[in-house]
DNA sequence: AAATCGTTCAACCGCATCCGG
DNA sequence: ACCGGATGCGGTTGAACGATT
């Protein structure tokens, strides 16, 4: 293994007794014994204490990731997915800054997601995911249809939008279909989220018609509460409004809709 | 059925930061 | 102020597994 290879003398000897890898159910079961007789923190007194062969940081990782209480494990819901857009949006690769937001979610949990699906779609189009075009991609093909997944998913959903989400099933239209589904916003705080409702806000894209509207949602589960019909906005396209966006092959009963297809846009190429 | 390829995610690594002595 | 150990963070790796050939 690579540490092994490094290591040389009394202290390989030490280190190689040392497990690696997967841990197993025992010394699962050894580290949530351990921790919830005497506590976590002090990970090398602890990985020593416990009689567990593994280093201290492998400890922690192991238990912050998956042992710890209320540790949530699964697919990412459309709500959280767009709030990582968002928290990514404000503050990049901060991986724990944005988990701090997503009780129940480790920042490696964040971490991949964006790697293998935000990333993934990136790739496929060859272009920097970081880049302008990238982002307004995200805004007008990725953040509407997570928003109508939330919709859809929503208790109230049936009297609120459903005429939009049968449209788009016949006949996708490259705009955005994000219609009547945000409020206005009209707080300043930077803060996402307020006392008795988490209200999701849209700095990600700058001259968005996204940037000064929000989304009310549940403070437990993320669920939508409510939408309010009396302020709302179309979704507008921006500064690519010349842009053709087509979406390859979308079969609107899959469940993975927005983790897993991609996006034809070969007409960004002849504006790059 | 077997080989190959692509994707996912748990785990590891190196570095940065924190904190107590 | 300095040092060393502990902890946190973000990037990367590689085993496992499913899909494809």
């Amino acid at each position: 293994m690579r540490a092994s290879k490094k290591m040389t003398g009394s202290c390989n000897e030490q280190l190689e007794q040392l497990r690696r890898g997967p841990w197993t159910l025992d010394e699962d079961n050894l580290l949530i014994h351990y921790i919830t007789c005497h506590g976590e923190g002090r990970w090398n007194s602890l990985a020593k204490s416990s009689g567990l062969k593994r280093t201290g940081k492998s400890c922690r990782l192991r238990w912050l990731n998956y042992l710890k209480p209320y540790v949530k494990h699964g697919n990412l819901t459309p709500q959280e997915q767009l709030l990582i857009l968002e928290l990514h949006s404000k503050w990049g690769n901060r991986w724990s800054k944005i988990a701090q937001n997503l009780p129940g979610r480790t920042d490696n949990e964040i971490k991949n997601y964006w790697r293998t699906k935000v990333q993934k779609q990136a790739r496929h189009l060859k272009i920097d995911s970081n880049s302008k075009i990238f982002v307004e991609a995200l805004k007008q093909f990725w953040v509407p249809r997570l928003l109508e997944k939330v919709e859809h998913s929503s208790p109230s959903s049936s009297s609120t939008s459903t005429s939009t989400m049968e449209a788009n099933q016949k006949n996708f239209n490259p705009q955005p279909q994000g219609k009547g589904t945000l409020t206005e916003n009209t707080s300043s705080n930077s803060n996402i989220y307020s006392s008795n409702s988490k209200r999701i806000m849209f700095p990600y894209f700058p001259g968005s018609p996204l940037q000064n509207n929000g989304y009310i949602v549940d403070n437990n589960n993320f669920g939508v509460m409510s939408f309010n019909h009396s302020n709302t906005q179309e979704f507008r396209s921006s500064d690519i409004s010349t842009f053709e966006f087509q979406m390859a092959e979308v079969d609107w009963t899959s469940n993975d809709l927005v983790d897993d297809t991609f996006w034809n846009m070969d007409e960004l190429w002849q504006f790059k």
